[in-house]
DNA sequence: TTGCATTTACGAAAACCTTCGTATATTTGA
DNA sequence: TCAAATATACGAAGGTTTTCGTAAATGCAA
């Protein structure tokens, strides 16, 4: 089980093919460019490098490629949460949670959400 | 207001200020060490960079310097975590939220504090 | 005192990330 | 058909991060 370490530019690209599925590297590129300048064979090259890494796969049956993320969006999360709660905040999971649930908003329905996952949680143990 | 965004070597040595406060090169360096087999100089640099980018202040009144956190605990992980939950996690705390409670031990009294937290954040509204 | 240890400063190599230019192949439409 | 558009492959530049070697200054101990 190896760790998953996207770098910040290819996070970006698998959300897009998370949440578009099977893409070219002409559609990922027209979201990717929405909010940067840059080229089309930048978002090529991204691609191709997050191919060799083994982020995702890609259908060469046809002259123009099909990707697909290979590292499912879940798994991706948990590794990178678990490696900041790490890194940052002694492993603790709970301390975390506070510090997110401290600064920033959160509507009560989505409050409603997390008291669940509490109750869950305990009755679980 | 600036965006604090460490490096990963830059958020270990200033883990390792937060904990201990005031430290020489050579203290750091000790605890730095623990995990990885890098040379004194190595450590050295990573502080200076640190100092030229205003993350770490220190006092050159004797030759040894002894080196501060410029940036305070709290404020870079609240800065860290921001961005992770804008990249990530669309944005949504909670979301993050809940990924960390579902893949993370917690023991009954830390779920016991977010219980508590949480109650106080319904009380605000 | 003198030489060894410790410290800082500095430069530069190595690795990685991002970006793009160019070459080549393929498809398409005028 | 053949030129323009579109695709992939590839190399390399430029930036950042990590790493270390070496030089120079300072402190210490025999």
């Amino acid at each position: 089980m190896k760790a998953i370490k996207p770098t910040e530019s290819e996070l970006e690209i698998l959300k897009i093919l998370w949440e578009q599925g099977e893409c070219t590297v002409r559609q990922v590129h027209e979201i990717f460019a929405e909010n940067k300048e840059v080229g089309y064979t930048t978002t090529l090259k991204l691609m191709q490098i997050m191919h060799s890494k083994g982020l995702v796969e890609r259908d060469e049956q046809q002259k123009t490629h099909i990707y697909r993320a290979l590292v499912s969006r879940d798994k991706t999360e948990k590794q990178v949460l678990g490696k900041l709660i790490k890194d940052m905040f002694d492993g603790s999971a709970v301390r975390m949670v506070m510090q997110a649930l401290g600064s920033h908003q959160a509507s009560d329905q989505e409050l409603e959400k997390i008291k669940q996952l509490l109750a869950e949680l305990e009755n679980k143990k």
